[in-house]
Order: C-alpha cells, then sequence, then structure tokens
DNA sequence: ACCTGAACACCGTTCAAGT
DNA sequence: ACCTGAACACCGTTCAAGT
C-alpha cells in the first residue's frame, strides 16, 4: 500500500507552523506514548500531519540528530552548579536521583541515552561542573577523580540503562510464561543459593525478572549501588575530604 | 531495485546444511564485523547465502529470538559455580573482569545485553549463583542481599553498555569535530572546574569523549566501580564476613 | 522559507509453493 | 524437513517541484 500522506485537515503548507522545538516536544510525546520501538519519523510526521521531508527541513541531519536533541530537552535544567548541599555526598544523592525521577517519567528515552553514544554532551556542563566539585571535596583529583567521576556516571546511569530496558514489541506474554518456566525448572541440586533466593528474586533482580524498570522497579538495588559507592568513595579517598559547615572532622 | 536473491555459488537448496548454531555463529561474526547498525536478518541471509525466510524457519520467532541466542552463547561458559576463590572479594574481581573481557570482544553484543531486556536468563544461573554465595559470605542476606546483587549487575554491566555505546552510523567525523568544538567553547567562568580538567578528561569520561569504549576504553573508572563497591559493601555489610583461610578477622 | 509529492534503497515477517 | 520466491507493510532519507 502507498503511503497516504499527512492528514490534511490541519490546513495548507502555510499554516503548518512547524518549528525545532514542537517537533522535538511532539517526538517526546510519541515516544512516551508509544515507546521507542513504535517510533518511527514518519510515525512522527503522521501526527504532526506533514510529509517526513518536512522534518528533516527542521532538523538538519538524521534520526539520531532528532534524538540528541532529545535526551538534551529532557535532562537540561535538572541541575544548577548553584543550589547544592555543602555535604558532597548529599550533592551526590540530590543529584542522581533527580536522574533518577526524570527518567522514570521518559523511560525509553532514559535508555536511549545510555544505549548510544551520539548525545549533546555540552548541555551537560552543569552536571560535570557539579560532580567534580563534589568529588573534589571527597578528597580526589588528578586521574582518581576522573576514575571516580566515571565510575559514577558509568555506575548510576548504567543502571538506568538497564533497568528501563525495552520489553520485545511482539509476543510478550508467551516470552513472559516461557521465561518464568524457565526459571522454575532451574536444578535446585546445581544452583541451591538461587533456588533458595528465588521467592525473593524473581521479577525483582536483573537477570531474573521479565518485567522492566517501568512495571517492576528496581529502587533498592539503586538505593544501594548510589550508597554503597559513597562510602567506597570515602573509605578510599586519597585525601582527607573538606570538613562541613555542620560536622566535626579532624583537619 | 528487487532483491537480487541469495548468492547460489553454495549449492542448492539440500546441500545449504542450515542449522541453529550456524546462523548463530553467522549472525556473531557479521555483527562483529559490520556493527549492529547495519545488521539485519536480510544481511545475514545474504552472507548465508539464502532467503530470509530461511532464517526464520530455524530461529522460529523474531529477530529478537536471534538476539537472545546470541547473548546467551557470548556469556556462557564465562564463569562456573565451582573454582572461584575462597574470598568474597576475588570473587567479584574474578566474574566481573572475566565478563568485561568478554564484552570487549563483542562490543556491539555487550551493549545489546544491557539495552534490551529480553534475553534467555535461566542460562545465566551460574552467574547468579556465584554472586549470591559472594554476598552470603560478605555478610548479605535477604533483602539487602538483593539490593547489593543489583547494585553489582546494574552498575557493572551498566557501565559497560554505556562504555561501548555504539558511534553515529552517518557523519561520524562530522559530528566529532562539532562535539570537540562545542567542548572547547565551554565558557570557564561558568564552568571553571570542567574547564580545569578538561585536558584531562577530554575523551577519556562520559559526557566528555566523542570515541566511544572501543577506540576509548576507560578501563580506570570500571576498576574503580568495581572496587569502591566491593569496598562499599564491606562497610555496610549487616553481619560480619565469613572469614577466609588466609586473612585474621574477628569473629 | 517551508513544505509537498514522489522516489530510492532498504527493512522484518509471513506464506504458499517447491523439492 | 528445509528452503524458495514473492508478497505485504513498513522504514530513513533525498530531491525536484510547488507556494
Amino acid at each position: 500500500m502507498t503511503d497516504p500522506g499527512p492528514d490534511r485537515r490541519l490546513g495548507r503548507a502555510a499554516e503548518k507552523g512547524l518549528t525545532r522545538d514542537t517537533i522535538v516536544s511532539a517526538a517526546i510525546a510519541l515516544i512516551d506514548a508509544e515507546g521507542l520501538g513504535n517510533f518511527s519519523v514518519r510515525a512522527l510526521a503522521r501526527q504532526l500531519g506533514v510529509y517526513p521531508a518536512a522534518i528533516y527541513w527542521h532538523i538538519g541531519g538524521a534520526k539520531d540528530d532528532l534524538f540528541s536533541e532529545i535526551t538534551a530537552t529532557i535532562t537540561s535544567g535538572l541541575i544548577r552548579p548553584d543550589e547544592v548541599p555543602d555535604d558532597w555526598r548529599d550533592t551526590l544523592r540530590l543529584v542522581f536521583r533527580r536522574y533518577r525521577a526524570a527518567a522514570q517519567r521518559h523511560p525509553d528515552i532514559a535508555n536511549l541515552i545510555g544505549a548510544q553514544i551520539k548525545s549533546n554532551g555540552p548541555p551537560h556542563a552543569a552536571l560535570i561542573e557539579v560532580l567534580i566539585t563534589a568529588l573534589r571535596r571527597a578528597g580526589y583529583d588528578g586521574e582518581p577523580l576522573v576514575d571516580a567521576f566515571n565510575a559514577l556516571i558509568g555506575g548510576l546511569f548504567g543502571y538506568m540503562t538497564m533497568e528501563l530496558a525495552p520489553p520485545p514489541q511482539r509476543d510478550v506474554t508467551a516470552w513472559e510464561t516461557s521465561f518464568e518456566s524457565r526459571l522454575s525448572a532451574l536444578d535446585p541440586a546445581r544452583f541451591p543459593e538461587t533456588a533458595a533466593y528465588m521467592p525473593l528474586m524473581r521479577n525483582r533482580a536483573f537477570a531474573l525478572r521479565w518485567k522492566n524498570g517501568v512495571e517492576a522497579p528496581l529502587t533498592g538495588g539503586y538505593d544501594a549501588l548510589l550508597e554503597n559507592l559513597i562510602a567506597g568513595l570515602a573509605a578510599r579517598a586519597p585525601k582527607p575530604s573538606t570538613p562541613s559547615p555542620d560536622k566535626e572532622q579532624s583537619p
């Protein structure tokens, strides 16, 4: 069947008034509503009542550029270099909880951030600035600071990426039941610990879940990752941390 | 242009001898060689000298099923429930270094594991068994053990997913140069720490890199994540850890 | 400047038909 | 049982042409 073309009820060309912003907003709404798997430039064009080429005229390049525009919009303004707590631990908690809240509002887009490298790096300058400042207060500098920075972003953003990995497009229930039955068929003699923990972990742990983070959030693990990283960073800091105003600390 | 059909030089139907294994192996080789973005069932069929429908006949379902077969093949046999160190810390180091080595051998497939939920969970039973055992030795049990388990898998596998995120399909160099120039244009007055650390972090940190983990591995951050998590887990364990044979520990 | 209309070169998946 | 050949319903992207 040939493409029926855009819905013309919206008026003729001059009245469309497409802009970069309306395109990006419509794309976010469409992904949130239909999922990333059902998103396409053509579907976006249909929603906006235009031909696909109209989208390309506004975004310039390719689909990847639209995606990086989307991720920049979702993450911009989440954190500002000022208004952060004095204590570096509280700063890390604030930052990574805010990003997680944003990710849960747009799960399919969050997965996109971790799964592809092409993003607008520079808009994240505020995040970078805040993290470096916190790590310096924690007693880090130079190469160890870079490693700690990567451990934080890679670990926590990576966690969200995996947590929000999209479910299969088709035959969802068929796959879920086959997955469940294979979990039940695990040999308790060969895997005694796994069998013992199954009631507690089924659909509540990576590799043992068939629902993704939208239906079955793994919040406890995220908090554990954050707190263990903070504890580890504190214990392994090259230099003593900068004392915060309201806490005693040896100089 | 209409599909030219498979390359017939390989012989006629009866001689093809396609199997699930040869299909999966060919798919892995094709993804390693051409990247996930250039992979398709049709491209795989071309490589094998058959029509696409022949692939579907063997794998049964859809492309997702082929992918989970692929990830299972890559990760199977990486770890066995026996032959793990006595010390739980060494166990975690062994396990997560092995998985990272496997991920670096098949970067595009590694990214696939983190980016989609549909995988063969049960084949990972050995990994699960080993991790639960290690965490119990570390002094964990019940709900805190589940959280620690998720923190480890989500954090470290998630790190690899982000590290190995694929570069854009087209206009790679154009994007790289525009990214670089925007990094250089960052205002040092607004982002002093970021500017100061730029020489150390450019292309060596998340959000400030334009090469992915194949060309610019972020190994230091991975090790830092692993060691900080181990330190954090040790410090925050609900119960004292089981003493290992060669180390003193209070009972 | 902004969008249409059509085209090009692909996809994933299904299904009757052949051997 | 295993694969062909063709079809269906889509994609992303480009480009001349219209207004």
